[in-house]
DNA sequence: GTGAAAGCGCTAACAC
DNA sequence: GTGTTAGCGCTTTCAC
């Protein structure tokens, strides 16, 4: 392909003045530029744009790593990331990790190696204090509170979410209340989850939490383990819609009355928590994403909260 | 940062020693590797890839284009190209068109500015003809048929899973059937459907035919016009399980039993469709996209057919 | 085995 | 307004 030199000679110029039409400067002639755009018509040239970034030390394009890319939570997140960066000409590159902590690592690496100019961290594996000394090399923003300085964040107060959701159940009349989650003690929703329910309700007993529920069928055996329980747990807070139609269709099954017999409520308003009606509480995650973008090229460090919502339909 | 020219100095060797040992060549002492790599421990140093991409040529990183990124369809096919490119080593990007040719060539310009290696094409809204002169610059891969020899594509039989949908239905004793549509005819899938429509029923009544069907909000909307219809539709193919539960949801509302006074069946296998027991056609999207990306990486362009799958559950 | 040097394709400071 | 030139940070001949 031509290069910037190969259009200069052509055109009968130097190339700083074939950079300056290619960068819209002014201070050159009309005469010039147009000989010099002909050319560049002729030769359907295109500047190298590694080149470009390597000298710019710029690359406007920002890396979002994320766990797991068939997720609807994440992908609410990410739906969020991309509809600011295609207004503002960003760039996205997905860095999906499956939560390997050495794997994220690598993605972050991708600041120090030019890469990337920013990075959102929809969820993590590493300690802060891992991901801290990248924040030298780009603009890290998570999309979940952290106290450090040096990272942007865009967040909803998960914590105070949980403590409502049981609380309404609470309110209900509900003493028996069981919850899913993804992942166990190693993640932040986890912990702020049991930390919520020891607030309401006191002692947790084990068996009232089930782990890595992610989709439907994760739902089923969480029910599964749950309804056969005794006392049998009378409502259950799912960490997702898909979970929680999960508990729904296998208490359906066993002839239970939702919410009746048992309540069950969801989180992240997805489509299938719509169709089925069920309960739900809503963290818009879209507009965190949206957020976390924002801050990302902005190069800010705000903490930034949105608010969620508590979407009552009828499984509670 | 650290350059490897001050890698070199430090070790007292020379840059091309230095990029030996980064490159894991042979011929390079023991003892010089270990001093080099020492500094290069010693100020944690990363080589600039837009430096090394810029003379190697290669990116290892691969677009996809894609008109939305809150569909479901899509991000099946963008969980298939990811689930491929994390254990390939390579980055991904994701460039959402919104169905903006513009857009969509800017984003195959990155085939000729050097920025990517190979652009996966999950729906497109320009020509052939518009796309191909940029196959000069990188692969590019298409999960639809085309019969272009330049084009690499992962696809599954469109044409014939509507033709034999309609028959299922047709077979049902089913003679008023309806159905819906993402974009109208200037997409390949809506054309295709209209086609197997016709090649089953013969003539379609264009009130039988909704556009613009993406939510489930869409669905209500599209049952709202359908099901007042003169003679009603007896059955509807929805062109996603979100739409076909909005459709459900709404005739369900109307106190129509479902199946017996309305069918509906799905496309797409998607969480709501599970929850809600709705009948579908699963195109294999994971599938189609993890064939996709293997085509890219070897800069293949053959052609290749992934299978469907009707899935019958209690809507149909 | 190792190093000098010529690029890769571009930008921008500087001189005119 | 325009051209010369020195880089950006790296890989890779080629000669020793």
């Amino acid at each position: 392909m031509a290069n910037i030199k190969e259009i200069a000679k052509r055109a009968g110029v130097s190339v700083s003045t074939v950079s300056r039409v290619l960068n819209q400067h002014p201070y050159v002639s009309d005469l010039k530029r147009a000989a010099v755009q002909r050319v560049i018509d002729e030769l359907d040239y295109t500047p190298n744009r590694l080149a470009v970034d390597l000298i710019r030390k710029e690359t406007r394009s920002i890396g979002v790593i994320m766990p797991y890319n068939n997720n609807q939570a994440f992908d609410q997140l990410l739906h969020g990331v991309l509809n600011r960066s295609v207004e503002l000409d960003y760039t996205v590159v997905i860095l999906p990790t499956k939560y390997d902590p050495d794997k994220e690592l690598s993605y972050l690496n991708m600041l120090k190696n030019k890469l990337l100019d920013g990075i959102i961290i929809t969820s993590r594996s590493n300690t802060w204090d891992a991901i801290l000394p990248y924040t030298k090399y780009g603009t890290i923003v998570a999309c979940e509170f952290s106290d450090h300085p040096e990272i942007g964040c865009a967040y909803m107060d998960r914590y105070e979410s949980y403590v409502n959701t049981f609380q309404l159940l609470k309110d209900k009349g509900h003493s028996q209340v069981a919850f899913t989650t993804a992942r166990g003690e190693e993640s932040n929703s986890t912990k702020l989850t049991i930390k919520a329910y020891q607030n309401i309700f006191g002692d947790l007993p084990s068996e009232y939490h089930i782990r890595d529920c992610y989709s439907i069928d994760d739902g089923v055996r969480a029910a599964q383990q749950l309804l056969h329980l005794d006392p049998r747990p009378t409502a259950v807070y799912a960490n997702g819609d898909e979970v929680a139609s999960g508990i729904y269709q296998h208490a359906r099954s066993l002839q239970l009355r939702v919410p009746e017999d048992l309540a069950i409520i969801g989180q992240e308003n997805q489509p299938v928590g719509i169709g089925l009606s069920l309960s739900t509480v809503d963290h818009q995650l879209v507009k965190v994403g949206e957020q976390a973008f924002d801050l990302t090229m902005n190069r800010s460090k705000d903490k930034i909260e949105i608010p969620y919502q508590i979407i009552v339909r009828h499984t509670t």
